[in-house]
DNA sequence: TTGACATATAAGCATATTCTTATATAATGA
DNA sequence: TCATTATATAAGAATATGCTTATATGTCAA
């Protein structure tokens, strides 16, 4: 039976090879978290900046997630408006929670916060 | 929050792969359906015999879908009682029913049935 | 304006993926 | 046993992926 939520195979299959990548299904996992900033994956991942920064670009061409620029930092986001949202909310609900990681990182001081303070 | 049913990233991340390509997907929905001979994967997709079979290789690898030989024939079936099954579940329910593909085999008499005559 | 920091892009390389064609294996039935 | 049908495996080619290093861009603050 077909749903007015089902989305088609052609669109399903391409989110689903995004996050066949253990990078990028550990991102999504800590965006289910929070809004993380650019920093703070090159801090989580063994791999280098740039490494980092193609996967969230890809992440982002696929509007899985949203960037937003807040001074010299570049912070992203699930796009829960996205139409594949919904699918990929319910991948990552039966996932581990990647918040250990988070905390960890604000534990050593590492995460960032940003005040507007020219407002 | 973590819970009993969570089941790692290095495990699901495999498993995301395999149904980010549109031909395993569909092969995913229609053993959503019942389970399904080779022959009629490879009326069903416009591609050879063997890359049929390969792809049906990889899915029965991780243990995702399982394999019964039937006289000449060969089946495959989901394998409900993988650890990863839940997740593929969970995924194939947003998607769009294929029962339509199936119900086209049958039409054109298509549709393997296999009666062990010599019981 | 300049230096430092955060992030993105470019280029190149190693490996993985997904096809194809050719061939091997397995089961059936004359 | 032999031909036929169903499926799997092997080998090779084209393309995709995911990393690296080098460099460019954007922002801030002195």
């Amino acid at each position: 039976m077909n749903t007015s939520s089902d989305v088609p195979i052609d669109t399903a299959a391409p989110v689903l090879k995004l996050l066949g990548d253990k990078t990028r299904l550990t991102m999504a996992g800590l965006l289910m978290e929070r809004e993380c900033c650019v920093c703070e994956f090159t801090e989580i991942f063994d791999m280098s900046q740039p490494a980092v920064s193609q996967h969230l670009r890809k992440l982002r061409d696929a509007g899985v997630v949203l960037e937003t620029r807040r001074g010299q930092w570049v912070f992203y986001a699930l796009n829960t408006e996205h139409k594949m949202y919904p699918l990929v909310k319910s991948i990552m609900n039966g996932m581990p929670s990647q918040k250990e990681k988070l905390d960890e990182l604000e534990k050593n001081g590492n995460h960032v916060v940003w005040c507007d303070t020219k407002r």
